[in-house]
RNA sequence: AGAGAGGUGUCCGAGUGGUUUAAGGAGCACGCUUGGAAAGCGUGUAUACGGCAACGUAUCGGGGGUUCGAAUCCCUUCCUCUCUGCCA
């Protein structure tokens, strides 16, 4: 969530930004402010006069003490005049805080001066790109058809089970699954990252608080009874531990890495995008997230990117690094990172990644702060990475290793998986 | 799911309608004392909003209500604990 005095004092400078986001609804930036105005004006009458009534009302009991019911009675009835006056004002103040709430939400956070202009995926930054193209046997195929073969993903029965993009991993396939998550966390923490195993549902508080809602209420799963919604990443559960807290300076920089399932309703997905692995409703993510100094955030930022990185030279896949333009970037974010890794078979870059500075975004929302050395409580920054998601990971390792009789594994994996081979 | 007990500041904990301006203690910070430390003594120690400031307003899990006045009474909701039930 923007602040309304960074708004203030950076009027022109926060609409030249949000139009790099392509945000359209300029003019908002100054409802905001004319509204926040009227805000302070309210409050400023309603204060003095509930001043009044607070200072007669003690008045009032020490008259009772003494024994003036007369001077008691003429105070009851001057503090009825004022609650008079105090009623709309009152009423006046929630609606203009209701009204600049809810406009304030819909801003999205400020693009970082790196953030390239640009609107759609095309116009996103190679920062840089490494490892290389396999060369496939013969006849190779595309994960759809190699899980098929070997039997490690039914998506028909997922399907008869649940529904569409709810892939049931059998035998190897599973394993795979818990090898890779297994691997994934052990690298984290071997970083410094604390492992977190967090509820897979959250409050419409935390929901909010990663700014889940208001902006993507349709993509989350929502269990209505109970009023909870499905996550749509370890990061919502995750995030949240440090909603509504004050931390000290000497807690900064705090490491959090978590596995999870996640589950994106993905509306209006469609075609050959959702084939296969590309893209379902449920999968397996391990995700990082780090809380610190605004100061250091920059350089937090450019670790994660490193580390993901190491992972993917690891796994020995051939992988480039975007920096995301202004159109493509998410809601709150203020500089993303996008991992992509090449499959051979399907001959297309599959996101497997995104890693991206919120700054204060989430933690204004959140109200997670710090005491900084001089005493003064500051929002901290948050950032939060894949490390890694599993099914497009899935999806490259069985295309890219793919062999004349079976499929083989990165080398990293094969304590994990307790073989060489996939199959 | 049913019955009961609770939720107060960094922590413990007092407080059942009016000097509560939230007692007292612990912790922490600073100062005095000391050769140094401990003890002792003194001072300070929540957040948000408004205000240049003095200061004002709000907050005792959340929301609403009664009252001139609510941590305290009422309603509602969330959470924790104990017992019972159900269950992996």
């Amino acid at each position: 969530m923007l602040q309304v005095n960074f708004l203030r004092q950076n009027r022109d400078l926060a609409k030249k930004k949000l139009a790099i986001k392509h945000f359209q609804n300029l003019d908002l930036v100054d409802t905001v402010i004319a509204k926040d105005d009227e805000r302070k004006q309210l409050q400023a009458s309603f204060d003095e006069t509930q001043s009044k009534v607070n200072a007669a009302s003690k008045e009032i009991g020490a008259c009772m003490a003494k024994g003036e019911k007369e001077k008691a009675e003429v105070l009851k009835n001057e503090v009825a005049n004022w609650k008079k006056e105090l009623e709309p004002l009152k009423q006046r103040m929630a609606e203009v805080e209701e009204h600049l709430q809810k406009t304030i939400v819909q801003f999205p956070n400020l693009p970082h001066d790196l953030v390239p202009l640009g609107k759609t995926p095309e116009e996103n930054e190679v920062v840089r790109e490494g490892g290389s193209t396999p060369t496939l046997p013969a006849g190779a195929q595309a994960h759809w058809d190699l899980i098929k073969k070997y039997n490690l993903v039914d998506f028909e029965t997922g399907a008869k089970i649940t529904g569409s993009g709810f892939p049931l991993y059998i035998g190897k396939g599973a394993k795979f699954q818990r090898a890779l998550v297994q691997y994934f966390l052990d690298f984290n923490t071997a970083a410094g990252y604390t492992e977190y195993l967090p509820p897979f549902m959250v409050n419409a508080a935390s929901a909010f608080a990663t700014g889940q809602l208001p902006d993507k209420e349709g993509q989350m799963y929502h269990a209505t009874e109970d009023d909870f919604y499905l996550i749509p990443t370890a990061e919502v559960p995750v995030t949240n531990v440090y909603r509504d807290v004050v931390l000290k300076e000497s807690d900064l920089p705090i490491q959090m890495t978590a596995y999870s399932p996640c589950f994106r309703r993905e509306a209006g997905s469609f075609g050959k995008e959702v084939r296969g692995l590309n893209r379902v409703h449920q999968f397996e993510k391990v995700e990082i997230i780090q809380i610190v100094r605004p100061d250091t955030s920059d350089a937090v930022l450019n670790e994660m990117v490193l580390h993901v990185e190491k992972l993917l030279q690891q796994l020995g896949l051939q992988y480039r690094i975007l920096r995301l333009c202004g159109g493509d970037m998410g809601f709150a974010s203020a500089i993303t990172y996008d991992f992509e890794v090449y499959s051979a078979a399907q001959e297309k870059w599959l996101e497997v990644s995104s890693v991206s500075n919120f700054e204060s975004y989430q933690t204004y929302r959140m109200k997670c702060r710090y005491k900084d050395a001089e005493g003064k409580i500051q929002f901290a920054h948050s950032l939060n990475g894949s490390s890694l998601a599993l099914p497009r990971i899935f999806a490259a390792i069985v295309e890219n290793y793919q062999t004349e009789n079976g499929i083989a594994l990165p080398k990293v994996l094969h304590s994990y998986f307790g073989a060489e081979q996939l199959v």
